[in-house]
DNA sequence: GTCTATAGCCTGATAGAC
DNA sequence: GTCTATCAGGCTATAGAC
């Protein structure tokens, strides 16, 4: 008796056909420049079978969105107070360059909303976002009144982290048109480690 | 006689409230978020007259581009090869956090654009900028090896600079978001004056 | 579950009176 | 130069057959 596949696996195939292919359109294209039918053709279904699976384009996503913003949240959220100082955040930096590098669509896609206001996502960016990062700016705080990086502005030092290693992703294509053959991904680990050891490493 | 005022005046007053209008709304909304009636209505006008000024929608989009990037470009103009190095560096790095204060809604426009794999504008980055960024590449280039500065990446130095600069603009309402009352431009100079000493001061 | 067809809305751009 | 009215096309979303 050999069963049918399972609907819910259908389902849960399609269901994440459609989001990779809504990653792909809304991160190049924002959200009023996606269409629907852009993502359905992408998903291979058609519009209508599409919004069987999802109420709406802007459901889409809003599911998109918060499925992201957990891993993107995550190299934060490991930040060990029990490690070292300096080699916490230089893994911290390397973690999130190699997001830029392997998951360059959610940084984009990210970036689109942010750039245009978080119209959709500002009450994360002021609920959980901030939270974090008032905790971990108390952390880094702490390690700097050990003595055990430079003293500087805690929250600056963490924009600082999210924009230097996002522009690789964000600004991919400038980055690579200004490059040529290099890969820019070559040389910024080294580029970045060196920049926040400078910066950090204490000198009394 | 009196003359009447001169229809050129006229033209010209209210292509410049559309241009500015514009600029307001296609940095928040990027282009295909935009319609030509918020556009003529943050102008004072009505849709029909201002397709009177500007044939379509894409003509103002790439009037508003072209005039932006002259102003963009200027700080990374004015590095001079005659001036101290480190000193002349860190003067860019003023000049461009001073612009992210002035004009975020320039920053945010060209954001919007390159995050999205600048569709509009690729042909200009890659004539206009690239050949402004190999001149002063080789620039950097020859300041470290003249050991005035430290040796680094030069063109990963200038993405940083953008990078860090441009992040007060275009991620604006998260910064602000998560300072609070702080003003973000209050400690930003100093933390970005103080990054770029301890990484380009000399130390052999 | 998936399709074709289409409703209903919005948008860029034009026509034509004043 | 500026308006009202409107067209033509594209869009989200739904209806209804299979």
């Amino acid at each position: 008796m050999t069963k049918a596949p399972s609907p819910t696996r259908i389902q849960k195939k399609n269901r994440a056909a459609i989001l990779e292919a809504a990653l792909e359109v809304f991160s190049t294209h924002g959200f009023r420049g996606t269409t629907v039918d852009q993502i359905a053709t992408e998903a291979g279904l058609s519009k209508p079978n599409l919004l069987y699976y999802f109420p709406s384009k802007e459901a889409i996503f809003n599911e998109l969105m918060s499925g992201l913003l957990d891993t993107w949240l995550d190299p934060l959220r490991s930040l060990d107070p029990d490690g070292d100082p300096l080699q916490e955040i230089l893994s911290y930096v390397e973690r999130k360059l190699q997001m830029s590098r392997d998951f360059p669509r959610e940084s984009r896609l990210y970036a689109n909303e942010i750039v245009q206001g978080a119209p959709r996502m500002l009450d994360t960016i002021s609920n959980d976002l901030k939270s974090l990062v008032e905790e971990k700016s108390a952390l880094l705080d702490s390690w700097m009144a050990a003595g055990k990086i430079n003293r500087t502005h805690p929250k600056h030092l963490l924009f600082s982290i999210w924009s230097l290693t996002q522009h690789y992703a964000d600004f991919d294509v400038q980055v690579r048109t200004l490059m040529g053959d290099e890969d820019p991904f070559d040389a910024a680990p080294d580029y970045l480690e060196t920049l926040y050891r400078r910066m950090l490493t204490p000198r009394n």
